[in-house]
RNA sequence: GCGGACGUAGCCGAAUUGGCAUAGGCGCUAGAUUUAGGAUCUAGUCCCGAUGAGGGGUGGGAGUUCAAGUCUCCCCGUCCGCACCA
């Protein structure tokens, strides 16, 4: 495009400047200010920023601008997410160290992060694997294993026996290793474990007070939390003197449990059938389910499947046997693994049992008593009241909830017991690209925590990728492996995993608070005073782990007097995908919009408006080609209003209208602005600055080419002057540059957001509608101040209602002020001005 | 299956509390200007009707209300999360 705005040169211009002169200097506790933490989620630095990043960061950088403008002490920091499987991957496939590939990126996309002009106090820029950074991680574990949260145990991974190595759940593909195609297996192995489990209450609880939060994300934790309140149950197994466990939330059904089932995976489920004649069959069909559970690609429910083993469990409440069945369709990994089969009201049951024709008890009736077994296609799993169940047999279900926990507790057959979807985090990784677990192996002392002055254990430089398939490949640095016991001093081995990379996520807004920390991980002085995170702002797809992982940590922190709040983000913004083509922009279906490309063509100021613009910052944008050359003519248009020479004279005509017209417009425009910016509708900001500028062109009174000459007048300017503040947060190069023109000498940064006035934006006039019958028939301008008598009187006057009153009653007439009359008519004697008011209903507004 | 969000013009979207549906942008049409262009300016742009009066219109259907894109119920469709959770 020709006679376009010298972006280049402007961007370049105040980058340099900003880079000497940041927008937020080094802030400090004392400062009187009222704080502002806004945080967006930091990146991995994965080679080159995407359009996502680039719209997270926009959205970020128009509410910190905003803020620094309204005079907020402000912490807005920026780091990296840097341990993780690409840069083992890449130092595989491109003999590159994974330490290198990272500080390279990181260097290009900080560069990146600049040229879009994102405003960050890069004095506290973290890397999450420097040893600066993660021998805190350490140090939280040590942290959480004096306290027993942390701690190991056996758990299945994902195999792949012809690589020898664990996989990645995202790694196996139908089942299948994503590299080579072999059949996956699940394998036990000893993992480190975080209790989050025992945070399980709280994380649940404290949700209610995140009143900050789309409710979608508060919904999607406690379902992932998944708490349900519910008795474990101890049912005998006939002959012996082992019981089964189960768990239930339907105590009220226990008289119609017909049968009892075990998940496949169940210890007692191999054990049950050894020796009996069934036993080959069963450990088929036992092997059978396990290899379909780990094939997770049928989403789709599978056939229930059973198999009988022969023996049979004692229901405690009547002592009745029932026969105890293996089954594909109980989940190993819920409540006790084995579960109470109550037919008659619980569907999955229902199926099984009709399949392998074992009984069904009606023991819950509904309302009408019109529930029969014979009659019944499917299971009632509804409340109602007992039937069939001894003595508390015509109770209502809630009520018989209640007595029958209490009466199991009392006769010690079983105890009130709340159960979490949620499970404890394993946070093994057998890789090297990540914080290494701090513990170690003594043959005589057994398992060590590191001491915490040996901090950081610290990843070693060099390291040979394949030496043994499927182990960490920090096992083969002996100088790392073996180390003394911090005990006794023998030879011991370390801890050869290295940490989930969400385990540095999870408190990295704390760190930001005090990055420069050497003695702690920050000093609670400054996390109390930055905490909570105002504002956070990230990706929807965070909604769980993320979020989860962080609040957990934080509440963790807390316990140990680390930091006051309870919970870390106050306000959360999800903001949505940015697509192309209908599907979200991947190499893989080669719709990706590189951020270099539109800077280099259009300019960053463009990029950050356009992407703004579209759409509302949670809703999914659609990336447009011509969207993108939209903004970019508006903001050549609004170039052109500070590069073109004004008049002296203004003709009389135009003149008036400057002063009233313009005026209360500026005025409207500071108002919507400011709120929109505070609601995060960006898209509506804008829209309305660029109707202030359309008002300012109209405005324009001789239009030589390329351009048109404003009117120079105290209002015109104070308009220009306005319109260069607004658009700061939102394109802060061109606005800086429009500011120098304009002859200001302070840095547009160091203004004050404009102040609006609600006297001057209110319009002289008001327009109202008239309704007939709640159909628009005309409109009306008044003096605003009148009062209902006389809108009334003037409505009536207007020919085009009166055309609509001919042989009308009026019986009810609504006005509501600054808006609307509303005359609601019936067919009768034609009404005269003089009528009465009967029936008015006002309405302020 | 359960939970949630959403459906407005040719396209992205606006309508904050129930009060003029479609602001702003894109695209399109016509004209002006021009170094003939992916520039700029002016006018127009939901549908029917004749450029009028008027009528219709926010996925479909019903309801509440003086008044419904907005509230209630039913149906259709799209997207997201979880998924045999006892």
């Amino acid at each position: 495009m020709k006679n376009t705005y010298p972006f280049k040169k402007i961007e370049n211009k105040w980058q340099k400047k900003w880079e000497q002169e940041p927008l937020f200097k080094e802030r400090s506790v004392s400062e009187k200010r009222k704080k502002y933490y806004l945080l967006e989620m930091f990146p991995y630095p994965s080679g080159r920023i995407h359009m996502g990043h680039v719209r997270n960061y926009s959205i970020g950088d128009v509410v910190a601008r905003h803020k620094v403008m309204n005079r907020f002490n402000l912490l807005h920091p920026m780091g990296w997410d840097a341990f993780g499987l690409p840069a083992e991957n890449a130092a595989l496939k491109e003999k590159v160290h994974p330490a290198i590939w990272t500080d390279k990126n990181i260097s290009y996309m900080r560069g990146q992060l600049k040229k879009m002009g994102f405003a960050y106090d890069w004095s506290r820029e973290v890397s999450t694997a420097s040893p600066d950074y993660y021998r805190w991680n350490q140090w939280i574990f040590l942290k959480l294993y004096e306290r027993g949260l942390a701690y190991q145990k056996m758990a299945a991974v994902n195999w792949c026996p012809q690589c020898t190595t664990v996989l990645a759940n995202e790694q196996v593909e139908g089942g299948n290793c994503w590299r080579c195609g072999t059949a996956v297996e699940s394998k036990e192995i000893k993992q480190w474990f975080f209790k989050i489990t025992s945070y399980a209450e709280a994380l649940l609880n404290d949700l209610s007070g995140l009143n900050g939060w789309p409710e979608k994300v508060k919904i999607m934790q406690a379902n992932w939390i998944g708490r349900s309140a519910g008795v474990e149950i101890c049912f005998k197994i006939a002959g012996e003197d082992e019981t089964i466990p189960v768990f239930t939330t339907r105590q009220d059904t226990i008289f119609g449990a017909t049968y009892l089932v075990l998940s496949a995976g169940h210890s007692l489920s191999a054990k049950l059938v050894k020796g009996t004649k069934i036993e080959k069959k069963a450990l088929e069909f036992i092997n059978q389910v396990r290899r379909e559970k780990l094939n997770k690609t049928a989403q789709t429910e599978v056939e229930k499947r059973g198999i009988f083993t022969g023996r049979y469990a004692i229901n405690p409440v009547n002592q009745e046997k029932i026969p105890i069945w293996i089954a594909n369709y109980i989940v190993m990994e819920y409540g006790t693994g084995a579960v109470m089969a109550v037919p008659a009201h619980d569907q999955r049951d229902f199926e099984f049992a009709l399949k392998y024709k074992l009984p069904i008890r009606l023991v819950i009736q509904n309302g009408n008593n019109s529930l029969a077994l014979e009659a019944m296609p499917e299971a009632y799993e509804g409340e109602g009241n007992l039937v069939n169940s001894e003595k508390f047999s015509g109770m209502d279900s809630s009520a018989a909830k209640n007595k029958i926990a209490l009466w199991m507790e009392e006769k010690k057959i079983g105890k009130r017991k709340i159960n979490y979807r949620l499970k404890d985090w394993g946070i093994s990784r057998q890789r090297y690209w990540g914080t290494p677990i701090p513990i170690i192996y003594c043959e005589k002392c057994g398992t060590m925590p590191a001491a915490e002055k040996d901090l950081p254990v610290a990843l070693p430089k060099k390291i040979e990728f394949a030496y043994k398939k499927g182990v960490s490949p920090l096992v083969a640095d002996e100088k790392f492996y073996f180390t003394p016991c911090p005990k006794c001093g023998q030879k011991a081995r370390r801890e050869i995993d290295t940490m989930d990379t969400f385990v540095d996520s999870s408190w990295y807004f704390l760190r930001f608070t005090d990055s420069k920390a050497q003695k702690s991980l920050f000093s609670p002085g400054e996390a109390n005073y930055w905490m909570p995170v105002d504002q956070y702002i990230g990706g929807v797809e965070h909604a769980i782990m993320h979020l989860l992982y962080a609040r957990f940590m934080h509440k963790f922190l807390s316990d140990i007097g680390m930091v006051e709040t309870r919970e870390p983000f106050s306000n959360l913004l999800t903001q949505g995908m940015v697509i192309k083509d209908g599907a979200k922009m991947s190499k893989s279906k080669g719709n990706v919009v590189d951020p270099d490309d539109i800077i280099d063509k259009y300019g960053a100021d463009t990029a950050r408006l356009f992407i703004l613009f579209a759409a509302p910052p949670e809703q999914d944008l659609e990336w447009s080609d011509q969207g993108i050359k939209g903004a970019f003519r508006f903001l050549n248009r609004v170039w052109r209003l500070v590069n073109f020479p004004c008049r002296r004279e203004v003709p009389e005509d135009i003149a008036k209208n400057l002063e009233g017209v313009l005026k209360r417009k500026l005025h409207q425009t500071i108002k919507k602005v400011t709120d929109d910016i505070e609601r995060f509708h960006f898209n509506t900001a804008i829209s309305a600055i660029m109707e202030l500028v359309n008002l300012i062109f109209s405005f324009s009174f001789e239009r030589p080419k390329q351009g048109s000459v404003l009117p120079e007048s105290p209002i015109m300017a104070e308009s220009l002057r306005t319109v260069v503040l607004l658009l700061f947060p939102f394109v802060p190069h061109i606005a800086a540059e429009m500011w120098e023109i304009l002859g200001e000498k302070e840095t547009v940064s160091r203004q004050f957001w404009p102040e609006f006035k609600s006297e001057l934006a209110r319009e002289e006039k008001v327009t109202l509608i008239v309704q007939v019958n709640g159909k628009v028939r005309d409109k009306l301008e008044i003096k605003a101040g009148l009062s209902e008598e006389e809108i009334k009187a003037k409505a009536l006057t207007q020919e085009r209602v009166r055309k609509w009153l001919a042989n009308q009653e009026i019986v009810r007439t609504v006005i509501v002020r600054g808006k609307l009359v509303n005359l609601v008519v019936k067919p009768g004697q034609q009404p005269n001005n003089d009528q009465e008011i009967k029936d008015t209903i006002t309405k302020k507004q």
